[in-house]
DNA sequence: CGCAAACTTGATGTTGCTCAAGCTAGGTGG
DNA sequence: CCACCTAGCTTGAGCAACATCAAGTTTGCG
């Protein structure tokens, strides 16, 4: 239950298959490397919680970690599922607007705000690199509140289980589903019963098979889509 | 009824009082104003609609834009209200991701995008200054999350009152609100009927005063800061 | 094998939606 | 200047979707 931290050298992380650095120049990645420090969490282990200081920002290389915030009566919203290649806490201005969690075991390239921050500036392209990842999580917010605010919890699952083959570019449909269904109940603004009830009545009508807890195959897609309500789309 | 756009040179824009400028450079200021140019923009007219090419990015100089998503069926999610100083279809990519339609008359710098991408990487400053831009309206993005998820109708009526009158950094605590029932509650996840309930329940609770229709004055802040639950947050 | 956490299923309750009717205010034309 | 007209707002009654409460069941780990 101990996370680990080593010199990037000793691990020969390759800068290519960073998502920060990708497209910049060979000597930008150097730069980056050089204020790099690789990390382990174990499943359930907080990265970080809400309302710590943000003194670092990390890029997930491996693993599924979730974003959450609380209302101080303990209901919570996970706003995110990120996986290998998304960035955490960089919007985050001085203190961790969210909550950050291992759902599994986690490999992360941590990056000191300050120096990242000094590299922001002095690295070209890196700025406009992050703008782009950055527009792209805004792009998914919204659907996201499209989702939350208007649709019905059979249009969330429905949604939901899209999203995720689409993320896994996984050839047959198949799903792996390694959050909770209470996880899956507070990304989409439901409770746990109604996620498994609505599982349940989608497997009924073999939309889809559930083999384990954790693992969903889609049988009739496109039916599956015309549920989902608004647009096929998929993003972070 | 009709758009005007004219050169920037003719109105005398001053570039200090734009926030894609702001923090740059005079030479920076100069190659953004090079590329501007003033648009106008009536009560109701749309700026652009969800789906349309993306081939400008605008910044509001006056007035209030509405920005929304349609599903299909006609339900709506009105995804933000955004004032002078916020940036509009820097996201997109290729096309719009959403509609966008002036509440009230709007005056607008609008850039062509393919300049602006050009000036992104040309003008030092500027990708960090629109990084720093866009993680806000994530930020802002991620509490509207919690509240479309996991709010109550009059936690997030409570919640839209504070955030509006953050916003408009009135002394006296009384909002102007030129956005229709129908605008508050596609905004909040809500029907009309619910959002007009509520307010007049606030109004019976003496939490709130409503003079006009286009007016709230905000009478007890502590009372209505309970009311809306989480964190009392203000952004976008 | 046993235990605890996670999941499923059922019965009941409540919030907010739907449908329907009346009201208000601002703008237009006589 | 006033009366009308319409879009927007308010209010009420009934209802549906989802939440809550409460058992059971499965799963995986020690």
């Amino acid at each position: 239950m101990f996370a680990q931290a080593v010199t990037n050298a000793a691990l020969k992380i390759d800068p290519a298959r960073l998502a920060v650095t990708r497209g910049l120049e060979r000597q930008a990645s150097g730069h980056l490397m050089a204020i790099t420090s690789l990390q382990k969490k174990n499943a359930g282990e907080t990265l970080f919680a809400e309302g710590d200081d943000a003194d670092s920002v990390y890029e997930i290389v491996q693993g599924m970690v979730r974003l959450y915030k609380l209302m101080p009566d303990g209901r919570r919203l996970i706003t995110g599922f990120l996986s290998a290649g998304n960035l955490l806490n960089l919007g985050s201005d001085r203190i961790c607007i969210y909550t950050a969690e291992a759902i599994t075991a986690v490999t992360l390239c941590r990056y000191k705000r300050s120096a990242f921050e000094r590299l922001i500036d002095e690295v070209p392209g890196l700025a406009r690199r992050l703008l782009v990842m950055t527009s792209h999580e805004l792009r998914a917010a919204q659907d996201r509140m499209l989702l939350l605010g208007r649709k019905s919890a059979t249009e969330k699952v429905a949604s939901f289980l899209l999203l995720m083959a689409d993320r896994q570019d996984s050839d047959g449909d198949a799903i792996e589903v390694p959050m909770t269904r209470s996880d899956i109940a507070d990304y989409l603004g439901l409770t746990i019963e109604t996620v498994s009830r609505t599982l349940t009545k989608l497997k009924q009508d073999d939309l889809i098979a559930i083999p384990t807890v954790t693992r969903i195959e889609i049988l009739d897609r496109d039916r599956l889509e015309d549920l989902a309500g608004g647009e096929g789309d998929a993003e972070i």
